[in-house]
RNA sequence: GCGUCCGUAGCUCAGCUGGAUAGAGCAACGGCCUUCUAAGCCGUGGGUCGCAGGUUCGAAUCCUGCCGGACGCGCCA
């Protein structure tokens, strides 16, 4: 149920009744209880096209709009704002409804063919807390997505390829002549990196020899290509490792690396200059694009060749551009990477489309954000200079939660307690990335990050298990639960309107890759149910068995909403905690 | 220099297709557990929405100019 678009039609039809043709309607949520939950704002810009007093014009439209079967009543009020009182019958119904529909009231979306490129960790280096957004924005968007019927292609745009290589392939092949095996010398990247790179700036010849192998592997050396192998394999078992201990759904048939793409440059490149797209400029092959210009005219400038020969990720980008829309026939590309590279999918999306690389139908959008301050306000680093492991950081999560549980009375067997700690811990460390937005820059705080109190995954996730106890208690089973709902506190009211607002957000999440929409009404429905159960009893004597079954039945919408939002979000629920 | 994004409570953030008295969480203070699980509920205090103009019946939201910050602007990704 889509309260907001039952509603705007329900005022175009009366609109198109008093002879107003395409004008915008208007609906928003009131802020305050006595305004009703929805108001029609479009009566005060009707006026002067009317040439009518704006309140004449409410009056008019309450007249002309049939709304009987949803409210119990529409006013009037201010300057011309209509306030529209949802009926508690019409309520009762709707919730009814959607406690018998799979989709909880979610119907699907036409069928579209969605491209979404995320987590895309830099193979030769540890996964750390910067790839938690992409990673986990990502995996929400997807799941939204498949959720509300489309084809979802995922693409983990590995970082697999690339100069750097040359100096890891030439330490790792010293390493094994060692008798290491590749586990054990890539056991911690962070430190294999490290090593290498200490080699590279002061050993003698070892430059050379890094140099070297990056020839070798782009020439296709099959040596050199198994050797790439080998620490490729090891590196994605690692963000294997990570993947798994997030809940996220990135699959190794996901992977389509940088080096996918690798045979494909020449021919992007071949492809733009006979467009004559790219020429010559400098000893570089580059793109002009005057649609970037600056203000005393200078093109744009977008290099998708080095002057050695070499490419880019411009060139890979393109590429992957190219296979997206035209193998994978995607009628949309979402790209989740940080904000810095805005400017540069904009290039590409220009230069892609001239070059006929994806058509005007298909969408190219880029969904940025920012980077991760440390609390000093400066790019986040710990207190010895590095990054902290996105490892590090899910098991001090699990550690806090498991310390928290056994503080608390509870019943749990070893094993339960375990699973209750990394359940809560993990959705705590998820949820409060996944509920900020902001494309700016953002503040990381171990204690915000394993915070459990107030707007956090672990509030929603108690909520859902009172309900689940509530059950427990009553005896009474929720298949065969007798629903029939009778909306009359005011605490039930405002719990059904909000249970009845999750189709309008998970259409905005799927439109805009924005989980945190998402984040913001689960908190708010699990918070009117705090209150709801606060205020309405359901099994204590006094409570009669009509009321009873009503209230079990909103507390069970409640719960099957809040199972199925976190788990869009890759958050899990518990039976107890 | 040019461009993009941003500036909202002590802190972290929502709100930005223009709508009524700007909202949460944390922190502070005061209530509520012989429990439908207190990881909770109820309440109090706290804001020139960076500044100044403009558009509008109405601006945190749109436009312009300043101030402050982050990032990006040809051979890293």
């Amino acid at each position: 149920m889509n309260i907001h678009a039952l509603l705007v039609n329900r005022f175009s039809e009366a609109l198109v009744k008093l002879g107003v043709e395409n004008a915008p309607v208007p609906v928003a949520r009131s802020a305050r209880p006595e305004f009703g939950e929805y108001q029609f704002n479009g009566a005060m810009a009707l006026a002067k096209q009317l040439r009518k007093k704006p309140r004449d014009i409410a009056e008019d439209i309450v007249a002309a709009v049939s709304l009987d079967d949803i409210a119990t009543k529409l006013e009037v009020a201010g300057p011309g704002f209509i306030n529209i009182h949802i009926s508690d019958a019409w309520l009762s119904t709707a919730c009814e409804a959607s406690l018998a529909d799979a989709r909880i009231g979610v119907s699907s979306a036409p069928e579209q063919t969605i491209v979404v490129d995320y987590s895309s960790p830099n193979l030769a280096k540890e996964m750390h807390v910067g790839h938690l957004r992409t990673t986990i924005i990502g995996d929400a968007v997807v799941k939204v997505l498949e959720f509300l019927g489309h084809k979802v292609i995922r693409q983990n745009h590995m970082g697999d390829w690339g100069t750097q290589f040359g100096m890891l392939l030439a330490h790792l092949s010293d390493k094994l002549a060692q008798e290491e095996v590749a586990e054990t010398a890539l056991s911690d990247l962070e430190d294999f990196y490290r090593e290498a790179k200490v080699r590279f700036d002061e050993e003698e010849g070892f430059a050379d020899r890094a140099r070297d192998y990056v020839v070798k592997l782009q020439g296709g050396d099959e040596q050199c290509l198994a050797l790439w192998k080998q620490f490729i394999d090891v590196s994605i078992a690692h963000s294997e490792e990570v993947y798994d201990k997030l809940n996220v759904s990135l699959k190794r048939e996901d992977i389509m690396g940088e080096s996918a793409y690798n045979p494909d440059l020449p021919k992007v490149i071949e492809d733009l200059q006979s467009q004559n797209l790219a020429v010559e400029d400098q000893g570089t092959q580059v793109v002009f694009i005057p649609e970037l210009a600056d203000k005393e005219g200078n093109p744009g400038v977008y290099i998708v060749q080095k002057s050695g020969g070499g490419y880019l990720y411009s060139t890979t980008d393109l590429a992957a551009m190219r296979y997206r829309s035209g193998t994978l026939r995607a009628d949309r590309t979402l790209i989740l990477t940080d904000a810095r590279q805005a400017y540069h999918f904009k290039q590409t999306e220009i230069v892609g489309r001239k070059a006929g690389f994806m058509t005007e139908a298909q969408t190219y959008e880029h969904c940025p954000f920012g980077m991760m301050l440390g609390s000093d306000g400066k790019p986040f680093k710990t207190r010895t200079g590095g990054t902290v492991k996105l490892v590090e950081l899910l098991d001090e999560a699990v550690e806090r939660a498991g310390k928290l549980i056994a503080e608390r009375d509870n019943d749990l067997s070893e094993q339960e307690l375990a699973d209750v700690a990394r359940i809560v811990g993990i959705g705590a460390v998820k949820y409060a990335d996944l509920s900020k937005n902001r494309t700016t820059d953002y503040m990381f705080n171990w204690d915000t990050m394993l915070s459990f109190e107030g707007n956090t995954a672990p509030y929603l996730q108690y909520a859902y298990t009172r309900i689940q106890s509530i059950f427990r208690k009553s005896g009474i089973n929720a298949d065969t639960l007798n629903v029939v709902i009778a909306i009359e506190d005011a605490k039930e009211h405002a719990l059904a309107v909000q249970l009845l607002q999750f189709e309008e957000v998970i259409g905005v999440v799927s439109r805009e890759a924005t989980p945190h929409v998402l984040c913001t009404y689960l908190y708010e429905l699990a918070s009117a149910f705090m209150s709801f159960y606060e205020a309405c009893p359901i099994l204590k004597d006094d409570v009669s068995e009509p009321v009873r079954d009503s209230r079990l039945s909103l507390a069970l919408l409640t719960a099957n909403t809040l199972r199925q939002g976190l788990g869009l979000l890759g958050i899990e629920t518990l039976e107890k905690m």
